[in-house]
DNA sequence: TTGAAAGCGCTAACAT
DNA sequence: ATGTTAGCGCTTTCAA
């Protein structure tokens, strides 16, 4: 491995060391570090010299300690049957906030927690204000979050990728109603007569809002909706009944995710894609761009979510439980069908 | 959001509060907390209410600052130009060492480094270093690692799903010549009388070896080598290459990450896969189930690779820098053509 | 411009 | 079985 520093039981050096190699006092050893205090030039190159022969780490748990503030912020995501960092679009996100962190000189925790009983949420969460984290950042799970309880902890927290809003929760996510409505309608622009809906989500759900509001200002049907958990597999599943039976010519398909198990059973039937079945989906991570045929999707601004998430964790208090919501943009790709308008892929798609 | 702590500006229950709350000393609250000294049951009651009532949570940066263990460990990857938590397979990865750490009451903290430059690798080891993280796990750059001044650091550390095992770093991996010698092996079975190897490593590179091992000991030539990076585009671009001339009849691919763009770029010129190009490829990251068709793929053992990297590094020391390999298995998926035996997906498979 | 010292919350040796 | 207390490494007030 690599451990063993050079003699075994050798204690790390402190600042007591520095200050003691440059002559001087601890305090003027903070003072240059973080120049809360003005110190002479040659006292100062005197201490930065010491730092740098002694190899001299501060101890951040100490300045902790004293602080309050580790700077670190953890990220919580749900433990679901399908592992959630395994999920190419919440990866994505988690790199994205990490990215932001530590351009802000923060560290990142990242966690999974399971949907409820002993390892829950807020047992995690309580584990990370003992580690005196300054936000926590959510996923959101299967069930709701409870404000209030989230609250007591004393922790400024927020929600990533918020479907429901709720008073009390201060959240980030992508315009779901907006985005489902402008897939969908894109889909009835090709001149397909009937779009289904695909996906485990209730009807007052933002996506099958949107979808729905699309399809009766076209006059279309808004009956066909396939229920099926929001995975591969959940997908495949809608996949082989779409294979099935009378189908709709096209349809919008709430995740990624979701998309490509369609896609796989599609194609396992014989079911051309977009000639007999054309559909558009949401997220738009990498996974469709290299399906065949790529998926056309709502793709959520991942980055900027993510940068406004950490600014409003970090910023200083007061806090307001607000949510804001960001604008997803369609990337046409192959999947809606033949189209008019150059298609585009934002990352480096074939 | 979620902060606005009930009185503004009120500090954080302590020991002390909970020792008063409860009629005893803060010595008595540690005992019944760490059980390192016996505790009348009556008061370890009493004590245990009054943790209760206040809703007090340990402050584990004092318990650090005193023990000089942060109980956490810290995973550091490369930032790839293909952003490496978003490659699934490193995703599984950091999956699987989260949970192993998290059993062990270990928190983990994920992180990205360049690859050089200022934000490198050794910049963000000595940040964690500060943070006082009992071990850090490291996912390997294209630069190699120099065990000299990360054990300067004087933190143990792993290097986790190694290529080059270096003498004096400790580290985990996969078998991956015997791997890429089983997969090309297996090719060879089918009957395929040239296999090609797909991927941008030099000739001395495991993977490299073991095909050249299976093709030679096959009688066939191991002189077809198309290299390209190790991303999806550049799995598409040796696609594209193989679409135009002269193919072989099978690749052993050495990534999944490049194995789908590879199918993408024989979609696009229609070369049926696997009827004209056959290929397993490795890793067996779900990225390959849902593929079509779906992947064959070496499966790396990640969880027990996971498990034993955190394992390793939360062991009290001495440490010692040796490298650990793990059996991957080959998975049979469509990609490398009809098999007499059974198909199987570890997952979920379609 | 610099130094002395208190104290952040906790553990553990020592005393009772 | 319980209490007292020193001290972990740092920041910061206050004094020099």
């Amino acid at each position: 491995m690599a451990d063993d520093v050079p003699l075994p039981k050798q204690k790390a050096t402190t600042r007591r060391d520095v200050a003691r190699h440059a002559g001087v006092s601890v305090a003027v050893v903070s003072y240059t570090l973080n120049g809360k205090a003005p110190v002479a030039p040659a006292t100062a190159e005197r201490v930065r010299r010491a730092i740098q022969e002694l190899g001299y780490i501060p101890n951040r748990a100490a300045v902790a300690l004293k602080s309050g503030s580790t700077k670190a912020l953890a990220l919580v995501a749900p433990k679901a049957s399908d592992p959630v960092f395994t999920n190419p679009f919440f990866a994505e996100f988690a790199n994205e906030v990490e990215s932001a962190a530590q351009r802000r000189g923060y560290a990142l925790y990242t966690t999974s927690a399971a949907q409820d009983g002993a390892d829950g949420v807020v047992e995690r969460i309580q584990e990370f204000a003992a580690r005196q984290v300054d936000g926590v950042l959510l996923l959101p799970g299967a069930k709701p979050i409870q404000p209030a309880v989230l609250d007591q902890l004393g922790i400024p927290w927020l929600e990533l990728n918020t479907i429901h809003p709720q008073a009390g929760a201060g959240s980030v996510g992508v315009d779901l109603f907006s985005g489902a409505r402008e897939a969908t309608a894109h889909l009835i622009e090709h001149g397909y007569p009937t779009v289904a809906f695909v996906g485990e989500l209730p009807p007052e759900e933002p996506r099958r809002l949107g979808w729905a509001q699309a399809c009766r200002e076209a006059g279309l049907r808004t009956d066909h909706v396939l229920q099926y958990p929001m995975t591969h597999q959940g997908g495949y599943q809608a996949g082989l009944e779409l294979a099935r039976q009378g189908r709709p010519r096209a349809i919008f398909v709430a995740s990624d995710r979701m998309a490509v198990g369609v896609l796989r059973a599609l194609h396992e039937n014989a079911v051309k894609v977009p000639d007999e079945v054309a559909f558009v989906s949401f997220d738009g991570s990498w996974e469709g761009a290299y399906a065949w045929p790529s998926i056309s999707s709502i793709r959520q601004p991942i980055e900027l979510m993510a940068e406004r998430s950490v600014a409003r964790l970090v910023a200083p208090p007061p806090h307001t439980p607000v949510h804001e919501s960001f604008h997803g943009t369609l990337i046409l790709r192959d999947s809606c069908g033949p189209h008019p308008d150059s298609r585009t892929d934002p990352r480096t798609g074939p």
